[in-house]
DNA sequence: TTGAAAGCGCTAACAC
DNA sequence: GTGTTAGCGCTTTCAA
């Protein structure tokens, strides 16, 4: 059972052929007769036999995927992103070779080189804050590197993101022009999520903008910040700063949990205090009531980057090939909760 | 800048050693001078040589990952199925390589061919539902093959999994416990979410077995189903059958959307109607009222898999790989709705 | 402790 | 349209 996989040579054996008619008959663009090549496949389908790609790879110098590093694989907005960066890769037949990197600069440096000795033919990460090292290893890896989901000052390569900080000028905006003035807002209390702490400088930056106080910040715990800990971390808020008139949540998970300890404490939202959130989850736009987001278009960070990746593989002027930042433009969307 | 990477042979030249001590310096087991080591390492370092794990992989024809395929990235279950499962095989120094299928084995089909091509070690699939091409593949393959979430009637080799259907005898009972009768199931209208169908049978047979009318099916689209067809096959089931006492949901996210639904229609949960879902999501836990759900225990079925795995890569004896399956317990999670 | 030779399974390049 | 040769970057094996 057990027994050494089949190899181009045993279909070659077989089919009374070489083994480079038998790999011609796999490539669908090259010279062999119709015929002898659907002989070598049906000879190889029975034989059992599978291609080896870890064989084709080291004599190509191609391994045909993209290797991408996000901090959790559970979270949607992430996955959306995976989601159209697969799909967009997928026609060209690439595949994407994920890893996780747990909030932590630490474990993506480790990812990031691990990833790298598998030669991928690009690589993306989500954000721009890496170890020194993480930032050698990329820059000397030789291929395309996309940072996302943030605007890096000085970025590595590539860019495919927007200002998580200015999503939050335009949220404080947004409820101030609703009269609101003592907001709060709700958020990891380290900054191992970059783009969380980023939107809470971001808001921090904006009350001062508006002559506000904000002070108000509460830390819900290490992220990625659950419903739970939104919810938990709402009733401290409520406890210690009641005439809290809106809190910005660093996501709509958090927001989430937020409205619910409101409503298990018979709070009316917006009525006693409004809510809003980030990412654009399902759930903002299903709750009841439903949830004042900023949508960042996931999906569309994926399927640019997809886009950026195909054009730079493809690039064969120097031009072609300069760094590119590509900013998506992300939407308010204000519902029920402010 | 886009120099061809560096390699063992322009380490070994710029150290004055073989190729072949470069290696060794890489492997903390081998034999070399700790002084030769350091200086090699460092020296890489230096070069910004980075390992290339495709030539290795090809000559010890041991790639160090294992392929996992499931329906969708953006699912909280199978997310923590994946986490636990890439923590238990990552002390082994092993890598997951994932896969979506888009709940089609079509799809499955093609994405099994693609994985095997790159020679992972083990195989990991969700579900027991396969082409019989796929089936075939995954026989030959040489390699452990593990179904996952499921109780296949004819694994192709081990399984970590249950019986959906049970759980769903579970709920009905739980429900007719509570005195109602008239009870509803909210799920897909294909089987294209094997799991999903197997919980409808589940709830059919359940109904039969307490002599109660099973017909109340109604269809939330093609899967997976969100919150919002949630909702919406909620506000079906609310004006088609309105007497309806308790509804099961084919997940936890459906549920939420049908419980904001009649949040929305003023109707009272559990007081008009009971609401149950499946997976245990956080959202079952922090939602207002709190959903009762199963809880399949998603990463356990990950950790187990990676422990079954590893066990099965060490085995020496044949005995030892014999055909495994590991059943994992679920709970029934009584909540509020229900 | 170190090195030389051979080869993993495939394909580029060149012959015929 | 098909075959031969060489070699991708490592590691196994054997020798020193």
């Amino acid at each position: 059972m057990q027994q050494s996989p089949k190899t181009m040579k045993d279909v070659a054996l077989a089919a009374g052929v070489s083994v480079m008619t038998v790999s011609r008959a796999f490539k669908s663009d090259s010279s062999v007769s119709e015929a002898t090549r659907m002989r070598i496949r049906k000879i190889a389908e029975d034989l059992g036999y599978v291609f080896d790609s870890t064989a084709a790879n080291l004599r190509t110098q191609k391994t045909n995927f993209v290797a991408v590093t996000i901090p959790s694989i559970n979270n949607a907005n992430f996955a959306d992103t995976v989601g159209g960066l697969s799909d967009g890769l997928a026609d060209a037949g690439m595949q994407v070779l994920l890893g996780y990197t747990g909030y932590d600069i630490a474990k993506e440096e480790v990812l990031v080189e691990q990833l790298l000795q598998r030669r991928p033919e690009a690589i993306v990460v989500t954000g721009g804050r890496h170890s020194e090292r993480t930032r050698r290893m990329l820059q000397n890896s030789g291929i395309p590197v996309i940072e996302t989901w943030d605007l890096p000052a000085h970025p590595i390569g590539h860019v495919v993101g927007f200002s998580n900080a200015d999503t939050m000028h335009a949220m404080v905006d947004h409820l101030v022009a609703k009269g609101m003035r003592r907001l709060a807002f709700i958020g990891g209390d380290t900054d191992g999520d970059t783009r969380g702490a980023d939107r809470r400088r971001g808001f921090i930056a904006a009350m001062q903008r508006n002559g506000l106080d904000p002070g108000r910040l509460i830390g819900a715990g290490k992220p990625p910040i659950s419903m739970r800990e939104g919810a938990v971390a709402m009733g401290v808020l409520l406890d210690s700063l009641p005439d809290t008139e809106a809190v910005i949540c660093v996501s709509d998970l958090s927001a989430f949990g937020a409205l619910t300890e409101c409503q298990r404490r018979g709070i009316p939202v917006p009525g006693q205090i409004a809510i809003a959130g980030f990412g654009a989850y399902e759930i903002a736009g299903i709750s009841h009531p439903t949830i004042t987001t900023i949508d960042p278009h996931p999906r569309l960070i994926g399927t640019e980057t997809a886009k950026l990746i195909l054009s730079l593989l493809n690039a064969t002027d120097k031009a072609a090939r300069a760094p590119a930042t590509i900013r998506i433009e992300w939407h308010l969307r204000s519902a029920e909760t402010a």
